[in-house]
DNA sequence: GTCCAGGTTAGCC
DNA sequence: GGCTAACATGGA
């Protein structure tokens, strides 16, 4: 465990709790979690401390995105204003593709602890152990791919089992994730739209929180209130967040997401 | 028992 | 293209 002191803001609490990734835990102030393989700890006082190294914090966290340029840039009304101060140090994360599409499918029509237990349970039964008996890699496409449909239920999947099946196969066919990364919003989101399980929210899902869209703007349940309550109630929302908030807009929705999920007032 | 949860899909018009 | 019912699961 090393202390790196960081040029960028960045609160774990908000960022790791927010609903965007589902597989880190706070114990008694401690988070950890698996990435890429890796069992990883981190927790703050007085600076960031990590048992991985900061080119990771760096990566993950997208700490090379300049948080204070784009919160002014997505500072634009008194709702988002609110947002962004109660939830200073908010950051994107920047995850792995594949397991953030899977998990965004399991995500539709669900709840986030719900979510979590799934993935977990995904982990568990799919995921190679890790050397250190410390839990389980995220499964690979091909370790979901061959899964049998009975199986994957007992993961708690429930209908969604066929969806990530079959998207499991066309990824371990070649399905090219990591080229979308490259691609304009509207290609890539094009793409993401043919796979099983996949529509318009966890497309926006996988492409802000994993493939270096930020202008992709997630419409739930809660984004939806958010912009009819307090914007316009006859707009479609995603349109409107794009244009309103520009290229930062994905930002924007993160902070709306998590601010009305916790439950505060405007 | 009823209701709800980061939606997607198939089947209609 | 837009509209709607159906869809497993588990916790409140």
């Amino acid at each position: 465990m090393h202390t790196v002191h960081l040029s960028q803001p960045l609160n774990l609490h908000h960022t790791l709790n927010s609903g965007q990734v589902f597989r880190w835990q706070n114990l008694n102030g401690t988070w950890e979690g698996i990435v890429r393989g890796e069992f990883i700890r981190l927790f703050e006082n007085e600076g960031t401390h990590c048992t991985c190294d900061e080119n990771f914090l760096t990566w993950y966290f997208r700490l090379d995105d300049d948080l204070d340029l784009i919160i002014s840039a997505i500072d634009k009304d008194r709702h988002m204003h609110k947002a962004i101060t109660a939830l200073y140090g908010l950051r994107l994360i920047r995850q792995d593709p594949w397991e953030c599409l899977i998990s965004f499918i399991c995500s539709s029509f669900n709840n986030v602890p719900r979510i979590r237990q799934i993935v977990e349970t995904l982990c568990r039964t799919f995921g190679r152990p890790l050397p250190s008996h410390r839990g389980y890699e995220f499964p690979s496409p091909e370790a979901l791919a061959d899964a049998p449909l009975d199986v994957l239920r007992t993961c708690g999947l429930g209908y969604r089992d066929v969806y990530v099946q079959k998207t499991a196969q066309a990824v371990a066919d070649g399905f090219a994730l990591h080229d979308l990364r490259t691609m304009p919003y509207q290609e890539a989101k094009k793409a993401l739209l043919q796979l099983p399980g996949v529509g318009q929210k966890v497309a926006d899902c996988v492409l802000l929180f994993s493939l270096d869209n930020l202008e992709a703007f997630p419409c739930d349940t809660h984004i939806k209130a958010c912009i009819t309550q307090l914007y316009s109630p006859s707009v479609d929302a995603g349109t409107f967040g794009r244009q309103y908030f520009g290229p930062y807009a994905g930002y924007a929705n993160h902070y709306l997401f998590h601010y009305h999920r916790s439950n505060r007032t405007w």
